[in-house]
RNA sequence: GUCCCCAUCGUCUAGAGGCCUAGGACACCUGGUUUUCAUCCAGGCGACAGGGGUUCGACUCCCCUUGGGGACACCA
């Protein structure tokens, strides 16, 4: 049996961050068992649902790379579908009408929280043997219930919990559609696995909860049950639930913020997921290894450390190419051009050995396109009144000095050894001088990449 | 409140009854490399929530407690 799989948001927001690893493991699934990834669209709650959210999530997947094979498939296109299975389900008794308002239900409700039961729907319009049913309001358009077993339990062998078992008592009669017609969510979802053939549910464990019911209506339509997953959430830096107050939590945020895709997916998968004591991998090793039996039942917590650290391993290891431009791009909103001379892929070999974020690493390299702005305090430890003159004799020298590094390096080295001084004593207030602060890379190296003349008039600049 | 799920270093995790003196990674600390910072390298700190069972033997299995989380909509 081939495997299909899906990832099926509904358009209220943007990809989140929990939602991406679903959509991360139900991807990964279905490459390794060389199966069908579906993207489903549930968007029948009109009120929330926008084609913005719709194209934000799209971005998002394209973003990692979680291409789909099939879809996307929109619930609000497939009415007629759902149309027809209500109609056996009505038909076959499995599902009743139910004419109680929503003020009526509402104030059920209050006083069974009240009373400290479970919320629950009494079962008012159900039909059952020898009951008679209420008069059929004239002004009310009635829901349609799901009439759920009354006896029992449903059990399922979840493939990341284990076995589950829920007693129908539990249940309630859901509503499976709506006043107006519209097919709620529990009914969209188990209509739409069924007919697209899915065969492992990889879902978050929000909803554990309304598997059983999703069972007991796919088993009155006669269908197929899947095989399900939950996955257990992410949670905040602080344990508590992802909200905004944790930064990024949609995955685009993190393209803004300086983060790589490989270093999201590769997070992502080793979030929840383990294989041995691997760490590092890429995303085709991923689909290799991936299995539903290594993932761990109990939630995670988000760490940004970790996720950095991998940042800067795949910043490390980009391709220039495709590093260069994106750095560009970076620099431009941070209001600097990059131009031809120095080339940008030569800085960035010498910078991207220091960097775990493309923003920063954008910033960092500014200086080699733009004069800095200088490092009041560096300036004044380092850029002495005693070391001007000695700079301003080096800055002569350097102006007969073929523009190498080792060439820069010989210079540097005569200066510090004529005039009996520590190698730092002359680094460091050139790279205040060149780089704006004390920090750079083996300056020689700067030197070079930053040329000659650059070199030259911001010398002249501190030393005039 | 009711039901469901979860529980190993600060964090992510390895662990399928003896391989456990509990392993790896991030973070942190120390040292080394470096021309500063970063990188890199070496070392260190650091956990089986508690209590009962079962067993020759329990981090692993069972029960209870405690603690976390989730679900209880004409939302998905």
């Amino acid at each position: 049996m081939t495997v299909r799989t899906r990832f099926a948001p509904s358009p209220t927001g943007f990809l989140h961050i929990g939602g991406a690893r679903t959509a991360l493991f139900s991807w990964a699934y279905a490459k390794k068992h060389q199966g069908k990834f579906v993207l489903r669209v549930e968007d029948t709650d009109v009120e929330r649902s926008t084609p913005e959210a719709v194209q934000a999530i799209m971005d998002g997947m394209a973003w990692l790379g979680l291409s789909h094979d099939e879809g996307p498939f929109h619930q609000m296109q497939r009415m007629g579908i759902y149309q027809k299975h209500l109609e056996t389900l009505l038909a076959s008794g499995h599902a009743y009408y139910c004419y109680s308002s929503k003020e009526e239900l509402g104030a059920l409700r209050a006083q069974q929280v009240e009373a400290g039961m479970k919320p629950k729907y009494d079962g008012k319009w159900r039909p059952e043997v020898g009951k008679v049913l209420p008069e059929v309001p004239a002004d009310i358009k009635p829901v349609i219930r799901f009439n759920n077993p009354k006896e029992g339990a449903v059990a399922w062998d979840d493939l990341v919990k284990g076995r589950i078992e829920i007693a129908n008592t539990e249940m309630d009669d859901v509503i499976i559609a709506r006043g107006e017609g519209t097919p709620t969510y529990n009914f969209c979802v188990v209509v739409d696995d069924w007919e697209m053939g899915i065969t492992h549910v990889i879902r978050g464990d929000d909803h554990v909860n309304n598997t059983p019911r999703q069972i007991n209506m796919l088993n009155a339509l006669g269908a197929t049950v899947p095989h399900y997953a939950h996955l257990s959430m992410i949670l905040g830096s602080d344990g508590q639930k992802l909200s905004k107050r944790h930064g990024a939590v949609s995955v685009m945020q993190y393209h803004e913020d300086g983060y790589l895709p490989e270093a999201i997916l590769n997070y992502l998968g080793r979030l929840g997921w383990s294989h041995g004591d691997d760490e590092v991998f890429d995303i085709k090793q991923f689909c290799e290894w991936f299995d539903l039996d290594h993932i761990t039942p109990s939630a995670a917590q988000f760490n940004t450390e970790k996720l950095n650290w991998l940042n800067a391993h795949y910043i490390k290891n980009a391709d220039l190419d495709a590093l260069a431009p994106d750095i560009t791009k970076r620099m431009a909103a941070l209001g600097v051009a990059v131009r031809a001379e120095p080339p940008i892929k030569t800085v960035l070999e010498l910078y991207r050995e220091r960097a775990n974020n493309l923003n920063q690493l954008a910033a960092d390299i500014a200086y080699f396109y733009i004069v800095p702005e200088t490092n009041a305090k560096d300036a004044e430890k380092h850029l002495t009144d005693e070391i001007k003159p000695v700079m301003a004799v080096m800055a002569e020298t350097l102006k007969n000095t073929t523009w190498t590094a080792e060439a820069i390096h010989e210079v540097i080295a005569a200066t510090v050894k004529e005039n009996v001084l520590k190698f730092p004593k002359i680094a460091m207030p050139l790279r205040v001088m060149l780089a704006g602060i004390a920090q750079s890379p083996s300056i020689d190296q700067v030197m070079a990449i930053l040329g000659k003349e650059t070199v030259l008039n911001r010398m002249a600049h501190y030393l005039k």
